[in-house]
DNA sequence: CCTCAATTGTAAACTACCCGACATTTTCCA
DNA sequence: TGGAAAATGTCGGGTAGTTTACAATTGAGG
């Protein structure tokens, strides 16, 4: 890859905004790219060095296999999304891989012992970092207490409700979201059974409150969800 | 406090091992400290400004309430765990308050900018800091995946289990747990019904598994459960 | 030692949701 | 373009677990 290219992929994410164009450059840590296309299965491979990601394009969906085969889906990455193992600490037996969710899908990755050695040069990129951690686990906080405290309904509107405020466009009173996500996706998402899930939908649909298609999802005025 | 005191609160914490006795000791960031006794509540001051706590003995839990005033235990703190603000952003408007579990509780806090700067001084402390709240985040994650896709039974054969990990001490075969949490505390945690837990705490005894008392529970043989 | 509040024990009715079993529709690609 | 695979729609039986309701036990404080 062109030395360009490199660092272009980390300028403009908000986690490096602290640093310079030429300490970036420095930088050049990135080791890895990767395109995919909708349905493919990008592997996490736990045979070489522990990496941290970067989803540079489009959504994907990181899958657990439990002994029984089991799909359970764990996480949804957005565009601009760090993810692997941000813990800093590698765990091998984790069975998970990735699945592109949309046509088109890039990732960069770089080695995680590059990285902390970054973070320890930039103490400003550390608390930065440190930050990002942090929400990322509030998110997670609140999508669980949702999960546990609520019956299927409430999840799935609170499920929508967010989604439509980090990917929606609104259009007058509507809310139209891009739609990379089967009844079955959500159904897992939202720990119900796809039967559930379609049922719920289509009574939202007949109530007028929105419309599911394979493509777009329309709500029609979120404040009524 | 006592100078002397103030950094010996810090010294003994694993994430700040990296750090020289001189270091530690220059830094007194520590600008307060609570007793408190079994059943009281302590609240975090949402007027003043933001803080991360330090509890140095014994145990709390960390309640929310929602708008119907129903209590939700979001969290059991123990000793030498770091707590509030992690996430080193603030947010006023949750409803949280700590309950102490055991007779006797020692927190101390310090000033969520203070503990900033100590970061941006301490590249290698930013980092244990990052990994230690990303290993947080690795137990959250296992502790709500056991909730969402297994049953009240297993739920509370985890819990257990994980409590007798940290906490239990073995006697030959046996292992017994000092117990600061009544039914109701556990059914919470796992999720389920006061009812459900004791019936279910009944049969674990029934089966002679184990034995559920108000000041200790003593677990047979761990493997069997 | 007695009293009251908190905790634990038990049972029955009820219900949201899962699961299996299909029919129907849409999408993909050979 | 046709046929298979994937996604969606629909129905009812079964059940884990909630809810309500009340009794029994424990323990702390006067």
């Amino acid at each position: 890859m062109y030395e360009e290219l490199k660092y272009w992929y980390l300028r403009d994410h908000k986690l490096f905004w602290t640093l310079s164009m030429s300490q970036i450059k420095q930088l050049c840590i990135i080791t890895g790219f990767k395109k995919a296309n909708k349905g493919d299965i990008i592997y996490f491979s736990s045979s070489d060095a522990p990496r941290v990601f970067l989803l540079k394009k489009g959504n994907i969906k990181i899958v657990a296999i439990d002994e029984d085969g089991n799909e359970t889906i764990k996480d949804i990455i957005q565009k601009g999304d760090l993810f692997g193992e941000l813990e800093l600490e590698n765990d091998r037996n984790s069975n998970e891989y990735a699945k592109a969710l949309t046509d088109e899908v890039a990732i960069c990755s770089f080695l995680m012992s590059d990285f902390e050695d970054l973070l320890l040069r930039n103490p400003n990129l550390a608390l930065s970092y440190t930050k990002f951690v942090g929400m990322k686990m509030k998110r997670l906080k609140n999508n669980y207490a949702n999960l546990i405290s609520k019956d299927a309904k409430t999840r799935l509107l609170t499920f929508l409700k967010e989604w439509a405020e980090r990917d929606g466009k609104k259009e007058g009173n509507r809310i139209i979201i891009e739609n990379y996500l089967t009844q079955s996706d959500i159904a897992q998402i939202i720990c119900t059974s796809r039967q559930t899930a379609t049922l719920m939908l289509n009574e939202l649909e007949e109530n007028g409150l929105m419309h599911y298609g394979r493509k777009e999802i329309i709500i029609e005025d979120i404040s009524k969800l």
